[in-house]
DNA sequence: ACAAAAGTGTTAGTGTTACACCCATGT
DNA sequence: ACATGGGTGTAACACTAACACTTTTGT
């Protein structure tokens, strides 16, 4: 253990604590919401993220996914890391940094019953969580504006009219048909499949250029 | 004081240190350079961006204003977050959590005799300092591609010629001349003055849109 | 036959790139 | 006069937005 020249540790220096804050948003009744959970113990019965203190060896990264299982019983996303929030009287407890994260995840890996909020028309919530979810939000739109289904909530294959209905849920607002199709065909390819089955025109099944699927001759 | 079940208070549970490093970029010879310093204390003699831990009751930015001062003699500039820096073994002396900033400032702000590198060809440096000089790079070249001059480097009036010759040396390459006058001419508005005294026509004198300058009449 | 949904042709407008050239000044 | 650096005309090309249309299915 490593000790400066008057025999103190670093931890022995008195510092902030860290948290980690999880945007976990996803898209329910062609809207994005945020999934919440009712705080129990300090700012008990209040909406927050799922959160949690890092512990001393842990990464951000593996913080915030304790946070979504200990919360929200959600596994195996990896939460993008957005900024920290500072400010020093955002915790009554105390001194606590924040490092807010993000991830938007298909509504099926949240189990039935979880609270969610549309980030537009979010109800107060703990803490500074609020600025939390709007720069989330804004994250998440400044991405799906440069590439189609960049969180992959599609699955391999998916129709145009899909990925339409992903990204106008996201955006807030419709987009026009014709030039969102020759926006996204750059970074598309065909799989060759079709999805039939309702009534209109079968739909051409496509894939994110550069993924498995057959792989080039 | 807040205290938990247990009675024990936020700081009484082990947690990392957190530290601020601020990578201070600024033009050398037409090309971006980062300016460093010799470490005193731990890791003596490796060259390093200025930094300093978090103090308990202090906000990022002002640690950041303090390891500038500290550790440069370089006041009054206003840092901004990149991201933060978790590996748990990037210090020897225990967790420590980094929070990189980044600056572009004038090579006038930098007391003489500062140590630069320039960031594409930079040595080793103590700690993860190399990958955060790189995301440093990495955000100024994007914020310059956007708008013209966007740290405010030229001050209130300056050529196009000027302005071009600071967006070449950020971007690390020749841009051609008249794609990028008429790039930026929209962003800025002519203050009717002129660059007189070298060789060759006058150049005019433009200010950034939306600054002081001439109120509208 | 008809509604529904997929997909395309076309046009107008706008932005980008690069070549070449003209303009005003100091020496 | 001429070198030096500032500044612009123009044409090719690509990208965008919007309209209207054709195609292929289920009922």
């Amino acid at each position: 253990m490593w000790r400066d020249e008057t025999g103190r540790s670093l931890a022995d220096y008195p510092h902030p604590s860290v948290a980690v804050d999880v945007a976990l948003l996803t898209v329910v009744d062609g809207t994005l919401h945020v999934a919440l959970h009712r705080r129990e113990g300090h700012a008990t019965g209040e909406l927050a993220l799922p959160g949690t203190f890092v512990r001393i060896d842990e990464r951000l990264a593996d913080a915030a996914l304790r946070a979504l299982r200990d919360h929200l019983e959600v596994t195996g996303r990896s939460p993008e890391q957005l900024r920290v929030f500072d400010d020093p009287h955002r915790d009554d407890r105390g001194r606590v940094l924040a490092i807010a994260h993000v991830d938007l995840v298909d509504r099926g890996v949240l189990p039935t019953g979880t609270e969610t909020a549309a980030v537009d028309t979010c109800p107060t919530l703990a803490f500074d969580h609020g600025a939390m979810v709007a720069a989330a939000a804004e994250h998440v739109r400044a991405r799906h504006r440069g590439s189609p289904d960049p969180a992959g909530l599609l699955g391999a294959e998916f129709t145009l009219a899909e990925l339409q209905g992903l990204h106008e849920a996201v955006a807030g607002g419709p987009l026009p048909k014709d030039t969102f199709r020759r926006h996204v065909l750059g970074d598309l390819e065909p799989t060759g499949g079709l999805r039939t089955g309702v009534v209109g025109k079968p739909a051409r099944l496509f894939r994110r250029a550069g993924e498995p699927g057959q792989p080039p001759v």
